[in-house]
DNA sequence: ACGGATCTCCCTCGAAAGGGGGAGGCACGC
DNA sequence: GCGTGCCTCCCCCTTTCGAGGGAGATCCGT
């Protein structure tokens, strides 16, 4: 797999290319859509010795175009981009090469982000307040083929494992919840009656451990259920 | 005032200062509360050739700190920082120079947001993402004594002008609103009844224009009136 | 001294929301 | 084929909300 990957590395080399002599740079794609945030990044991963940006992408599409044209070795990830969030672009990724190499570097440390990251197919979360040196070791690990996670996304991740899971009807109604609908409104919206929008209300409010549909968006909000 | 502050910056070139020959760089602090966009951005500042990244900030406190010491031409400022948020930071740097250049660099476009950070005195607010070379124009018009406001931001900022604007009571209840406290919990932390509350949020519900508490939860949360 | 804004508290009343139960249908896996 | 989980819908009942009024107190700027 790695001789693979070094092989169709070989004449895919374009885009930005800092250092071409040399020899067996990490060869990493950046994908966020802040223009400063990649600028940035590619500044810094540029100054290490053994690693080198070759491209970068503004939103999921092309990260995910960009990624097949230059097949790098490590893509960092953000999740929240224009046309197609970066769950998506990774699950397309892994669904060309199960054994690519992509971290999530993020400012989202809810662990319902965590979670459909790394169940994406992400070897590695990376929350945005990393030390540079951090970055840097986790690219080197995540290159090398292994996992990496920090330990406050791991201690997340595991906190998660205790919550209740939700339906994903039941996300569906919290959703038009946290949007200020009335029951009536979710079950016309959903084309239930009022009566089925209670029933999952309830079960919803027992797994939340909430008693109130304020509560409920409040709490929805912490767990990055719901977008605002 | 300009004298006074090439004066004082003489004497202070201390910290981070890649090229001390070149004459009259401007003198950028950076405070951001995520090392790696710290990193970033003082990398790719630096590669410009009037600009030049003197210092580091890491929250709010270090960046007065640091500004006092290093009277720095240029600031940029996050908002959500520890220890002391960019607004209340921004307030202390500008009590001791009114005529401080602050450059909002963050990524909340929320018109409350924007307010309080112009509000503050910062001279202009910029969204992270912005391009690279909207940022150095930025930088230099604010060295200059300028002011700089993205269309962007100027539209949410005339947006918020036609907005109701909320009295003191009246966001401190809609924050334990969104909390998920009900009208009595509410009034017990205020030490009010809870048809006090219940004035305050019809008050609150015509402003806002929304008919029930779940809407008024997700309206301030787009509004940025109150943090998850 | 005045109006205006704000905060405080009170009333009634109908409309939602929340708590307690039950129950049928349907798909999926063991 | 039988349980399990999920979605759907129903009942009753209590509490809370939201809409409609009104009213006194304070502070502030003019």
């Amino acid at each position: 797999m790695l001789a693979r990957k070094q092989a169709e590395a070989a004449d895919a080399r374009r885009e930005t290319e800092p250092a071409p002599g040399t020899p067996r740079l990490i060869r990493v794609l950046i994908a966020d859509d802040h223009p400063l945030v990649r600028r940035g990044l590619a500044a810094i991963i540029n100054m290490e010795e053994d690693a080198s940006v070759v491209g970068e992408a503004g939103d999921g599409e092309e990260a995910v175009a960009l990624w097949r044209r230059l097949r790098p070795d490590v893509t960092l990830m953000d999740l929240r981009m224009p046309k197609l969030e970066g769950v998506q672009a990774i699950r397309q990724i892994r669904a060309e090469d199960p054994g690519a190499g992509i971290i999530v570097l993020t400012t989202f440390d809810h662990d319902e982000d965590i979670y459909a990251g790394l169940r994406a197919g992400a070897k590695a979360y990376l929350l945005k307040d990393v030390q540079p040196e951090e970055l840097f070791r986790c690219i080197r690990a995540v290159h090398a083929g292994e996992a990496y996670l920090q330990p406050r996304v791991a201690a997340k991740l595991a906190q998660r494992m205790h919550e209740e899971t939700l339906t994903e009807r039941e996300v569906q109604i919290l959703r038009l919840l946290a949007e200020g609908k009335s029951n009536r409104a979710i079950g016309q919206a959903l084309f239930i009656t009022e009566s089925t929008v209670k029933s999952h209300l309830k079960s919803l409010f027992v797994k939340l451990d909430v008693t109130s549909r304020a509560e409920a968006i409040a709490l929805a909000a912490k767990r990055g259920l719901v977008k605002f």
